[in-house]
Order: C-alpha cells, then structure tokens, then sequence
RNA sequence: GGGCCAUUAGCUCAGUUGGUUAGAGCACGGUCCUGAUAAGACCGGGGUCUGUGGUUCGAAUCCACAAUGGCCCA
C-alpha cells in the first residue's frame, strides 16, 4: 500500500533522493511549462556575482523568491525564472589584482589589459559551481541553463542601445566628480573601502590670513570703522581660516562664512582679523582687540586676494560648471560666500574652499559658479611652477607654509591629531579627487522617479517612503562612468581632433561608421579590443576613438529587463511580456544599489517603474547579532547547514524565526528546534497515519481508493472532532493564501506551525483509538478520509516553504492511491479553502473543550493524582450558555482527556450554590484562569483505585511489548505472578479490558515459559510479575 | 553628522484599532501521560515591556527626548 515510514528520518538522506526525482523527471521544467498559457506573473533575478561563495545571507532572498514564484505557480501563473550572473565591476578586478600580486592601474596596463581582463572574465564565474550546488540543494527553482550574464556581448549591446536613447534625449554629460582617490594604486575607492583605512594621524593645524581687497571693503557700511566713509582700512583685513592640508591651498578659489553667525573685526599692531565671534576665545588672540561685530551676510559677496594666482604658475583656471578655461588675470580676486555647511564647532567660521578636493567644496563650486583649480596630478604631485611642484602633495605641507609665513599670512601654525583615510591596501594617505566623469541626468526625471515609487508596493511599507523615498526626494545625477577595465564599455566614441563626440548605440551601428577600423573577429566588446576601434569624424579630418571610461556595474543591473534578451535586438515579445516585473527581491542594502539602477533606468527610458512588488529583506547575522565577516570567521557555509540538516530545515527557519524585513540572526541551536517543532511533528503525524493505514488497507487498494478519496466520508461525518479538524484546515488555507497574497511568507509559516501542532496533538491525540480500532465501519473510514484529506492538502500548502517533505507526503499518500494524482505536488494547484466548511463556532468550542482539558489537568496535579487514576467528576464553570452548550456536546472528548466519569457544565448563570458548594468540599481541587473554573473530585472509591490498577497494569505491558521490540499488531499471552490477592482481584475483573488494550489472548497466572519478555513492577505497593510472549512466535 | 529599523522572561520571538492577571517556544526544576511522536501535558521559578518625560480615566502600544545594537548614507 503505502511505503512504510519509520518515525526517524533521515532528511538530508530523503531530500536527495527527491532532488534526483525532480531533476531525472525535469519537474521545475514541467511545473513552468504547466502553467503557459496562464496569467503571466513576472520575475527578475537580481544576478548575484560568483566570483565569491554563496554564503547563508544570500541563501535568504533566493529562498524569498523561490517561495513567491513557487506560490504564484501553484495559484495558476505561470512564472518563468530566468537566472542571471553579474560578472563586472571593482570585485573582480581585485580579485584578479590580488592573484597577479598587482596594486595599480599602472601595474595592470603594464601587465596588458588583455591579459588582465582575460583573466576577469575567467574569474567572474568562479564559484558558478558551488553557486549552482547551493542553489539546487536548496530547492531554489530557477532556470541557471539559459542565464542572462553581463559580461555577455549581446548583454552589453543592450547596455550600449540604453546610453544612446539617454544620450538622444539629452541625459547623458560629461562633469566632475569627487571621488576617493588612492594616488599610488592610481584609483578611486568604493565608500566600503575608505571605511576600512581610516587612522589617526598627526597633521598640521594652520590658522591662514586671507587678504580681502580693499575697494570691496569701502563699499560697505559695516567696515567704516576701519578707516572710513570713503578710505579703505588703515592696515589689511584679512579674513583668517583654518586648514589641516596646506597643500589644498593653491586650489583655494574661495571662502565660506556662515550668513547667521557672528563675526569680529579685530584689531593689531599691523593687521585686521576677521573670524566667527563664537571662536575668539577658543583660538585666543594676543595684542589684539575687537572693533567691530558684524554678521556672516556682511562678508558674503566680498573679494579676497589668492594665495597662490594660478596663472602666476601654469595652472589652468576652469569655470564651474562649463569647465571653460578662464583668461590669465595679474589682479585676480576670490568671493567670501555663505554656505550651510560652515561649522563653528572648530577652526574660525571661515572655510577655506578648494573645488578640486573635497565633494563639499565641489558641490559649493557648482551652486555659486566658482572657478576650479586643479594643482595637483593624479598621482599626487603638485603640478605646476610652484617653490613646491613636483612633491608629493603630503610633503608640499611644509614649503607651502614656509611660503606663506615668507609673505606673512599664517596667524598660527601647529600640529593636531585627527582621523584621516587610507588606502587599505598601500596605506598611501587618500585624496579627495575632483575627476572628469560622465553622468546620467536623473535630476530631470526626478518628478517622475518619484510618482513611479507610488505604484510600487514595498514590503514592508516603510521602505517605500521611507529609505527609498528619501534617496528619490535627493537625486543627484548618476556618475556612471568608471575608470577601469573590466565592465561594460562606454559607448561614446570622440574626435581627437575638434572633440565632437557621439554615441554609438549598437555593433551594427559601429560596422557601418565611415572608414571605420579595429573590428576584431570573432568581437569581444570589452577593452582592449573595443578601444581601437575608431572611424572618422563626420564633422572634420579626425578620428573618433573611444573614450577610456568603462560604465558602473549597477548600470548593467539596471538594464537586465531589457539587457536579458538582449532587447531591442532580439526576443521584443519576451521583452514585452515580462515588463514590468510582478516581483523583484532583495535585501535592503539594495535600496541604492540595484533597486535604484532599475527604477532609473526604466523611468528614464519608459517614464513607469519595472516593478510592482518588491521585498525588502534584512540582513543575515550570526547568532551574537555581528556581522558575517571572513575576517571575524562567523560565515557560516549553507552547504554544511544543507548537508546537516537539509534544506526544508534551512528553508522553514529562516521563513518562520523572524520576518522577512527584519535582521535574521543565524543559530543552529534554533534552527534545530525549529526544525522538531514543524518538520518532526508533520513527520511522526505522517508516519502514524502510514502505520495505521498499511495494517488496515495492505492488498486493498480499491477499498483504500473508496475510503481515502471519497470526500463525502470527511463531510459526511457525524464526528464533531473530524468537522473541526476540516474546519480549522479550511481556515488554514484562507490564511495562509491572504498571507501569500500579501507577500508574508513569515506569517504563513508561523500559521502552518499552529496547525500541525493542533493536528498532533489534539486531533490524532483524541482520535487514536479509531485508527487502531479493530472494527471496520463508517467511523473509522471517517477518521482515515479526514486525517488523509489534511495531510495531502498540508503537503500542498507546505510545498512553496518545504518544498521536499511536501513531495515525499505527497508522493507517498497521494501518488500511490490516487490515479488522477499529478506527477510531482509542485505540478498541483494550491489549495482552495471552502469557506462552507469552516464553522468558527465549532473552532471556539473546540479550543473551550481543550482550555477545559487543560484545567481539568493542573486541578489534579494540584493534589498529585495521576491521570491514569480515573476519578468520580469534573465540574467546569463557563461564562455563557452557549460556552455551556459546547461543553456539554463535547464532554466526551474533556471525560476521556481527564480521566473522570462525569463531566457537570455550569454557567456564569446557573445557580452559583451547585459550583460553591463544591468548592466548600474538601474532596475537590480547583484550578481557574481568568475566565473559567474547573473542579474535580478527589474522593477514591475501591472501584475507581481497582480500574486505576487495571490501567497501571495495562501501561506496564504496553511498555514491555514496546521494549520486546513487537509489532503492534502482535497478538501475545501474559503471564503474572504475584501475592498480593488485591492485585489478582483486579486482574481477574478488568480480564476484558487488559487483554483488549493488550491484544492478549490469555492473561495468566503462572510463570512464563522460557523465552519471554518479562519484568518485575510496583503496582499499587505490591509485586508483580510480568511477562509477554508473541503468540506466532509459537507455531501452535 | 543625517536617515531607517530594532530593543518585551536566561535565549528566540508574538502582542491587532490604547482596555481583565503581558503571552508562546526553548532552556531550568518538579509532576504526569504515552499502542505515532528523541514527542506531549500540567505546575513552578524567571518581566522596572531599554530609560526619562508627556498625552489619557487607562500606555508594552500614541508623542518627545535619550541610550544601546544593526543597516544605509555622509
């Protein structure tokens, strides 16, 4: 009948042998398939990059989109699931760095960029293997033979057809951006990688005079003092600012003030000082004196001489934001400007602004249209004619200073100790870089990028407005170039000649460029190759060459909607039919990572979002709440949690332990017990119902067909504990679906587990005997129709969270009965509930009934009196007549589970004298919560204590036959000796009942033959000998 | 420095729109039950619901501030 199930499992064991199953039998191909022709439900994989292991945080948000796609299948979409690999970028350049025991761009092109992205590309796919392992052992059912992969060229065409149409519409330009810059290892770092290298260091500490020109000074009333009316100042004013990097200061194009706070005018022997009123006295001032106060808007708008005129030493003066080239002026002068940004927690509430080196300073230069000076080259040399040209900017502190205190404008010189970056890999001390880079103008969509978010669902909410919401509310333009070697190439070819530049959107497209040369066969669309394809200007003689710059990998992200079918290329309807998607998943670190690229790139080319629902997953933890990190060693390897304890077990923790958004801390010791919690007690429920089933259908497959598939035995049934069961399951599946719908696989879960726990524990608990009973009627085929039903619809509704165990019920219940049966549960329809079936009064009064039991229960063991003790009655007060009702029609059910012969139901308004009159007994013991009172009498008869010996006996030999290792269904014969002639009268007037619950055929007094299993018991006070032989076991 | 999230028993977590005595599982101690269950039931110890203010007849829940931790950005 059905394969016999042993109550332990092996569960890595049984989950291979199904992953086997659905990959010999392509059950993942044909559950896609199935469904073609259905509403489409569209998904996108969010390519992970391989060039790393898997580790159990990314096991998370596969595990979140397998469960939804796994679902949405079962509910009739159809829900193919294409994978994808995102191969470029900064990781795999540094992996490939670190085996070339290379730290430079300069060591990378000496070493050739062939030959170093020959080895990014082998390397990018590294641990595709291991990736493609954790993935299937996992039970993630995602397409990984046909994958989009970025580094594809069809892939980057499609990247390169997107740039054009932002390039078309005017979105793409050329700026600067400041960057992190490592001058030895001649590269900009990631934030991440800044964040690793911060150190304390000592740097100068200067206080520098800037001299404010004269004829702007008279214009102003508030500097009368200084001179007067019509005369400028008797001596210089100068404004005083405060620096730690000198050798910013020949890029100083202006200075900053804060418009609300403050200033002082103070006075010298030789000089005026200005500088925030609030830091007079932290700096201290000797020999001089205040003369006038005046507020931060007096001074923006003043002209102040450089320090160092660029054009007095070779160096180009650049307009922001053109970038043109001023003219050389010999009486050059600087604004005083008011900026947020001046803090008046140190220095001098003058800010001394360098556009080349700082974000802040650059942002300052755009906003209020300074000029850009860049003395410095990208290894860190000053350029230029300067004393100092040519050192390295770290050591151009010391002349820069003795430059100026030469001419007299340093007030104060010293040292302090503060927190300054490095490269983490050369301890090279990092420069804040202003650098041509190409931008995405997102600013102008910005309106539209935030009407998109609207329509999208985010889960959780909070997201959405919130950390998502925010970053749209301040878009900056994306800087989507990069300086590097392995990424997609930029597609933007320039006249070395005039610098007219254009923007070539496909291979096509390229080929057909007038005398165009450097095509390689077979095309590799990467650098080298790509950068010498060049043609001619259309505009002049020249000839177009790319420029060097490679695009950011979040781009290439971005585009997979369009980028995985190499659209508008090739495979429109597929385009067509999976855009938007229905459902993306990642976690949260992806809000400005691939959420953002994917959500910019369709509002720039489609003006909509390209996704509907998205959830947004926490990050995965060890169990202490730190960080996974190699270097701290607390990663932990899903193969060896897969390996140990299986993939449902993974699966079912991770879904049930903490909610999606929240951060997963990682713990086997909870995984275990998760694990016993759901998947032991489905087991042990399963594997009772097999045991049972076997003893009763073995070569009856037809009447095992009539019985289990008939669903009117399950309706039909007069058994109040049969229609709560289907009730309470029917309910299940109204649940859990409303969770699904909602994307809340953690409140499903959670769901499931209160189900099955009430399955085994009530339901089978209280229905045992029906299942072993020896007669065959319409109430034991009730019991096997019901608890069937529940378990073929639990491995249905598991399936998307369990996806294994859910196929082994299945395959064993419903495969082997049920002809109509599909090949695989996943190829079934999710479950329906029916609403009809579900009757919340009766689930109310069935957890009363359990309430009652479980009273009933600490009101004996208030006086110590076993259960299996049976006692005279068990009075139970309720609140409402309709609680009294249901009790009464469910007394059974508390009689048997607190062992009494009477159950008395009173309400709130009976005759209250009937329940105190009770309590006033001293042979009752009551136990009560908030809303109910349960007594039980303690009082002993001989003829309860005989029955209750009679239990203790039958217990014993239950035991025994259990430790002899018997068949439950072996028929024995007991053998008992004893001297106690109260314990042979109970033998001989519970005979009936012993041999009944004992499958004895005779139960007797002499000692056992040879052979036997017997042992020595207490009962009551008394010896007892007992001993159990199989009666087959004798061949009579 | 800014933003988001979290903080409830030793541990992991529930706790709907504010409303009886704040719950569950694990762990611990005790008792019991068992013809599916290495399971289960009952009792017990264990809580200033992170803190401080505020709103309210009433706050774990709403508001403000703070602390700690995590994440994202500067």
């Amino acid at each position: 009948m059905f394969r016999q199930v042993d109550s332990r499992v092996n569960v890595p064991q049984l989950e291979e042998s199904v992953l086997r199953f659905w990959k010999e039998q392509r059950i993942f191909h044909k559950s896609v398939e199935a469904r073609r022709g259905g509403p489409h439900f569209a998904f996108y994989e969010g390519p992970p990059s391989a060039n790393g292991s898997p580790g159990v945080h990314h096991v998370l948000a596969r595990l979140y989109k397998d469960v939804v796609c796994r679902y949405r299948t079962m509910r009739g979409y159809h829900v193919p699931r294409k994978g994808g690999w995102d191969t470029h970028g900064l990781p795999v350049e540094l992996e490939v760095e670190n085996a070339l025991g290379v730290t430079s761009k300069t060591q990378i092109e000496e070493y050739g960029v062939a030959r170093f992205n020959e080895q990014c590309r082998r390397t990018a796919l590294k641990y595709i293997g291991e990736w493609e392992a954790v993935t299937e052992r996992l039970g993630y059912w995602l397409d990984m033979e046909n994958p989009y992969v970025t580094m594809d060229d069809s892939y980057i065409e499609s990247c390169w057809w997107i740039v054009k149409q932002l390039w078309e519409k005017g979105l793409v330009y050329q700026g600067y951006k400041v960057t992190p810059h490592c001058p030895r290892c001649g590269t900009s770092l990631s934030s991440h990688e800044v964040a690793q290298g911060y150190e304390d260091v000592e740097d100068p500490s200067v206080y520098v005079k800037f001299r404010l020109e004269p004829t702007t000074l008279v214009k102003r009333a508030e500097f009368y003092c200084l001179g007067g009316p019509s005369a400028p100042p008797a001596k210089p004013v100068f404004l005083l600012a405060w620096t730690t990097t000198p050798w910013t200061l020949p890029g100083n194009t202006a200075l900053a003030v804060a418009p609300d706070a403050e200033y002082v005018v103070l006075e010298g022997a030789q000089d005026f000082l200005v500088l925030a009123a609030a830091l007079v006295d932290v700096i201290g001032f000797e020999g001089y004196s205040q003369v006038a106060l005046v507020p931060g808007t007096a001074l923006a708008g003043l002209q102040y001489e450089p320090l160092f005129n660029p054009h007095g030493f070779g160096v180009q003066r650049l307009d922001l934001p053109t970038l043109r080239a001023e003219e050389a002026t010999d009486d050059l002068t600087y604004p005083v400007i008011a900026a947020a940004f001046v803090s008046l927690d140190e220095g001098t509430g003058v800010v001394h602004v360098a556009p080349a080196f700082g974000e802040v300073d650059f942002d300052a230069g755009i906003s209020s249209g300074l000029d850009f000076v860049q003395p410095v080259d990208l290894e860190g040399k000053v350029t230029g004619t300067y004393p100092f040209a040519g050192r390295f900017v770290k050591d151009a502190d010391l002349p820069v200073l003795e430059d100026l205190e030469h001419r007299g404008l340093v007030y104060r010189s010293s040292k302090i100790m503060h927190t300054y970056p490095f490269c983490w890999r050369c301890e090279t001390p990092l420069l804040y870089y202003a650098k041509p880079a190409w931008y995405i103008r997102t600013t102008a969509v910005k309106e539209e990028l935030v009407s998109g978010n609207s329509e999208i669902s985010w889960y959780p909410g909070y997201i959405k407005y919130g950390r998502f919401g925010d970053w749209l509310e301040n878009n900056v333009d994306w800087a989507f170039s990069r300086e590097r070697y392995w990424g997609t190439p930029l597609n933007v070819w320039r006249c070395s000649t005039c610098g007219e530049c254009e923007c070539v959107e496909s291979v096509d497209s390229l080929r057909s460029k007038p005398r165009v040369s450097g095509l390689t066969a077979p095309l590799d669309l990467h650098r080298p190759w790509v950068d010498e394809v060049t043609f001619d200007c259309p505009g002049c003689s020249g000839v177009m060459k790319r420029v060097p710059e490679v695009v950011d990998c979040w781009f290439d992200s971005g585009a997979m909607p369009l980028a995985q079918w190499h659209y508008p290329f090739e495979n429109q309807d597929e385009f067509k039919r999976a855009f938007p998607a229905d459902f993306i998943c990642e976690a949260v670190d992806q809000t400005r990572g691939w959420f953002y690229s994917l959500h910019a790139i369709s509002t720039l080319l489609f003006n909509r979002p390209c996704y509907r629902n998205v959830i947004c997953l926490g990050h995965v933890v060890d169990a202490r709440g730190e960080k996974m990190s190699k270097s701290k060693g607390n990663v932990v390897s899903p193969r060896a949690v897969l390996g140990k304890y299986g993939a449902d077990a993974l699966r079912w923790y991770m879904l049930v332990s903490t909610a999606g958004e929240d951060t997963h801390r990682f713990s086997t010791k909870i995984l275990e017990e998760t694990t016993r919690k759901l998947l032991l007690t489905l087991w042990n429920t399963y594997s009772f119902f097999t045991l049972y089933a076997n003893i009763d259908f073995s070569g009856k497959a037809a009447q095992a067909r009539e019985y289990l598939l008939s669903p009117h035995l399950s309706q039909g049934s007069v058994t109040e504990l049969d229609r709560w069961i289907i009730s309470e399951l029917n309910r299940l599946v109204s649940d859990v679906s409303k969770s699904m719908d909602s994307y809340n696989p953690t409140a499903a879960t959670r769901r499931i587990e209160g189900f099955v726990d009430v399955l085994s524990n009530w339901y089978v608990r209280r229905n045992r005997r029906r299942f072993w009973k020896s007669e065959n009627d319409a109430d034991k085929r009730a019991a096997y129709a019901t608890l069937y039903e529940c378990l073929i619809t639990l491995s249905r509704l598991l399936s998307p969270f369990a996806p294994f165990m859910a196929e082994e019920i299945y395959q064993n219940l419903a495969r082997s009965v049920d002809p109509d049966s599909r090949e695989s549960v996943h190829l079934t329809d999710f479950p329906i509930a029916d609403e009809s079936r579900i009757d919340e009064g009766l689930n109310s009064d069935v957890t009363l009934a359990m309430k009652a039991s479980s009273l009933g229960r600490a009101a004996r063991a208030k006086v110590g009196i076993k259960v299996r003790q049976p006692l005279q009655e068990a009075i139970v007060r309720v609140e409402t007549e309709s609680e009294k009702r249901a009790l009464q029609r469910l007394g059974e059910e508390v009689v048997e589970e607190i062992n009494v012969k009477r159950l008395v139901v009173v309400s709130a308004a009976d005759k209250r004298g009937a329940l105190e009159a009770h309590q006033d007994m001293p042979d009752h013991s009551v136990a009560n919560d908030a809303r109910y009172w349960v007594a039980v009498c303690t009082r002993l008869t001989p003829e309860l204590l005989a029955e209750g010996v009679s239990r203790e006996l039958v217990r014993h030999i239950q035991n025994m036959r259990r430790s002899a290792g018997f068949d439950v269904t072996d028929e024995i014969v007991t053998y008992y000796q004893t001297d106690e002639p109260s314990l042979r009268q109970v033998i001989d007037d519970f005979a009936g009942f012993i041999k009944q619950e004992t499958l004895s055929h005779g139960l007797i007094d002499a000692l056992p033959p040879d052979g036997a299993y017997s042992e020595k018991h207490l009962v009551s006070g008394s010896q007892i000998s007992l001993a159990i032989r199989q009666m087959n076991a004798d061949p009579c």
